[in-house]
Order: structure tokens, then sequence, then C-alpha cells
DNA sequence: ACAAAAGTGTTTGTGTTACACCCATGC
DNA sequence: GCATGGGTGTAACACAAACACTTTTGT
């Protein structure tokens, strides 16, 4: 049984991941609907047990619900506002699920638990959508990719988090090149473009662009791709390092 | 009586300050030495209480340690290594101390609480050092400057926060225009560039100094100062905004 | 007069942005 | 042959670095 309350998990303090994928020429959120009546979404997050370090918590949340290791991952910012917590969708979702928890010592106790004041530490990761499995928890009724453009409303102050975490990977982007890890093993310099669009949501220059990271100098080029498509066969690249 | 154990703080979790000063063409960092023998220092840190916001949490040590309200801060980073806490030095710190706290039952107390594992939030701050009337806490022998070049070696990982704070630092300095928070009220432009070079660790040209500060359009240029000099009387400047 | 440091202007270089042109391919 | 998208080169511009010269002040 997975119940936190009976974990040795630190008390009052979470994590929750911002996952972003890659896909349509759009950045996309990994979002879990919980499993209560009147649609939550939260952000997927988990506790950190005695003896574990923080990044590993983050690592093994990541890896619980996406099925795939070793997934690029950096805290951003941590959230510890008083009132956080014990915001209006606490009384929400009891009052619309009392008889789910109401005649239930064990859920009560559950319930106790998570509700009292957290700091959250918020991580985000990049990776290739097409890669993970999503795996719902046993608190969710789903868990899917959301558009970062259409996301729906989440609890507390997840969609701060999703904002705040978008602007550091803006920041950290060019500076520590970890943008491919959301693209797959290969891509055209298009796809590239398109991706570097998307999430700073503004167009480049194409010529420019493709200057600008080859110069990077972290790009294999391989054979050329064969495409069906009424125009020149891009080169297929590869990230290296 | 501030004895931690019965304080209503969240457990497990602290705040550690890496406190910058500017004196004398040098960065400095305010470091308590705790009141045990065998010489030990470590950050001013401290708990966060119930119900009270982790940045309002920072702002109050901040406050209780230098006296002044307001002081420019900010989170950089969690340290959350499983290993962090129970390292070395508090086998040494206990070994060394025992009378002290052997034959004391409220000591042990204070003891098991503190040496829990812990994950502690970083903060930086910017404060005028002239400004600052240092307050060491009950456990500390004394708080003293030291320039950042010639840190003691201190417990656990406050060296490598030290370390992780001032690139922060100058990651932010451009972009947030906070390093003003660090000298006083006026001020020439000398010791504005003597600033950047302490914090930089390099040289800086003088007119390209002063045309890039100026270009950024936050100081306002007062009347010359007075020198005693043998030389040109230079402007003084006030940062506004 | 001279040294020391402040103030300001000009030239050089580098990197980004904009514009232009040619190539391969399917219809 | 023409529309589409890929690849590459060059001119224009902006910004930062390097260089040069003048001014003020105390000895």
């Amino acid at each position: 049984m997975h119940s936190p309350s009976e974990q040795n998990y630190i008390q009052q303090l979470s994590i929750d991941c911002v996952i972003f994928g890659y896909q349509q020429k759009q950045l996309n959120v990994l979002v879990p609907k919980l499993d209560f009546r009147g649609d939550f979404w939260a952000l997927p997050s988990g506790f950190i047990f005695q003896g574990e370090g923080i990044d590993q918590a983050a690592q093994r949340i990541l890896e619980e619900r996406t099925g795939i290791k070793d997934i690029y991952l950096d805290q951003f910012r941590v959230f510890g506002d008083a009132e956080r917590s014990n915001s209006s969708f606490l009384e929400r979702i009891i009052h619309l699920n009392e008889d789910k928890l109401g005649d239930n010592r064990f859920n009560r106790k559950e319930l106790e638990w998570i509700t009292r004041r957290f700091v959250s530490i918020g991580y985000y990761a990049l990776v290739d959508i097409y890669k993970v499995i999503p795996q719902k928890s046993e608190i969710d009724e789903s868990m899917e990719w959301y558009p970062i453009r259409d996301l729906p409303t989440m609890i507390m102050d997840h969609n701060e988090m999703v904002a705040q975490a978008l602007e550091t990977l803006r920041l950290n982007l060019d500076q520590k090149l970890i943008g491919f890890n959301l693209l797959p093993e290969t891509f055209t310099m298009k796809e590239v473009q398109e991706l570097y669009e998307a999430i700073y949501d503004k167009p480049f220059a194409r010529n420019n662009f493709q200057k600008k990271i080859l110069d990077l100098n972290v790009l294999e080029r391989l054979e050329k791709k064969f495409t069906g498509a009424a125009n020149k066969a891009p080169f297929l690249y590869r990230f290296q390092r």
C-alpha cells in the first residue's frame, strides 16, 4: 500500500514536476487529472524518502510517471507561500467527495496528512514525448499531454509553476543546450527551429537560425532524409555530447 | 527560550543565507562561528514557522542577523542530498563537546532535533555592509565578515552554497540590476566598476564600463564629489528605481 | 611641469539581422 | 515549368572592445 502517511517521508515537503514534451510544433505538459469528483488537475508530484536525495526523489517520481530513466531534470524554484496549500480547492474537494472520505478512517488519515501546509520544490523535465508511456497513479483518473497554451486550470499554484518553469527553460535553453532532450534521436534543422519557435513563441529567420545552431558545434550532420515532399530533401542531424 | 525543537517549525527543512557585503574592493560574506569547541563555521540559518511563507522566513532570519529590513533577497537553490547532513562534522562536534551535551536532557533533545536529515533552501542577500550590525545568535561565538576569497572551511555543504550563490549573483547582476544593493546611497563610477570587478574577478575597461552602466539609464548624476586627491573630482551617482 | 585619475570621443572588430539567390523535388 | 521548401552567401547594422586624447587637481 502506498499511503503517504505510512511511508517514511520527509514531512510537509513535496516535489512537483513540470514535464515538457514536444509534439506537432507545440510544447506540451503532462498533467494528471485527479480521481475525485469536481475536475481537479494537479502536476505530478511526490515526496522524499528519508535517506533519499531530492534529485533522486525527483528522478524516481519522473520514472514512475513516464517509464523512462535518465531524464533531463532541473530544479527551478521552491514554492513555499504560507497560503498556497489551504486554498479553496481543499474545501471544494472535501465537500464534493464527502462520501468517499467520510466513512473511512484510513482516508481521513491520508487526508489529514496531505492537507497540511506543504513546501514544494519545483522541477522541470524535458523528455522525448514519443518515449513516454504515461502512468497515472492510484489517485489519478487520467494523465495526458496538454498544449502549454491550453492547460487546464490546476490546483493551488500549479499554473504559476508551469509559467515559472517555462521561463527557466527559456533562460537555460541557449546556455545549457538542453532543447535537444525534447527531440527524437535524429531530426531536421526545421524541426529544431520549430521547437525553438514553440518555446519562445516567436519566429526565427530560417538561415540565421541554422547558422546559429550549427555554430554551436554540437550537431552531427548525417545523410539526407528521404522525403516524399515536393522539395529538396533536408539533412538529418544528431545531437552529440 | 528559542530551542528549535519546541517551536512550531516545519520539520527537516531549513533556510541557509549567503549574505553578501562589499568593502574595500572585496566581496564579503557574513559567517558566524559556532559556540562549540572545535572551530565550526556555518552560514546563518533558520527554520520556517507553520503559517509563515519561506520568503518571509528568510527575511525574518536576515533581519534578526543584520538588523536591517527590506533586504534584497533571492532563492538560488535547494540543497537536499541524502548525505549532506550526516557528514563527519556531526560526529566531531559531538565528540568534542560531550561534556556540554552529555549531562543534559534538554540539550540531547535539541541535538536530536537538529541532527536529523535536513533539506535546506539557499537564499542570497545583498546588503550595504555599513548598515549592517551583525547579531550573533545564541549558539554563535562570533559573526564576522570574511572576504569571499578567504572564507573559513564551513560545515556540511556550506562552502558549496557560497559558490552557487556567487554564480547566481553573476548571472543575475546585469539582468536584474541588483548590484547597487551592495553600495551606499551615493557612489562614484569607479566604485561601481570596482564592485563589478570584485564580483566577476576580472578587470573591465574604464570608459567602456562607464558607457555600459550609463546606458542602463538607472543612475542619476549628482554634483561632483570634492576630493583631496591629485586628480579631477569624479561625479557622484545615485541609483534610481 | 608633471603625475594621477576623470571624462569623452573615435576606430575597430564581432556577431546578429536582413536580404538575395540557387538547388532539388513532385505535381 | 512552377511551386515548395532546403541550403548558402553577402550586405547592413548594432553593439562591445580597443585605442586615443583632453581635463582637472595636488604636489
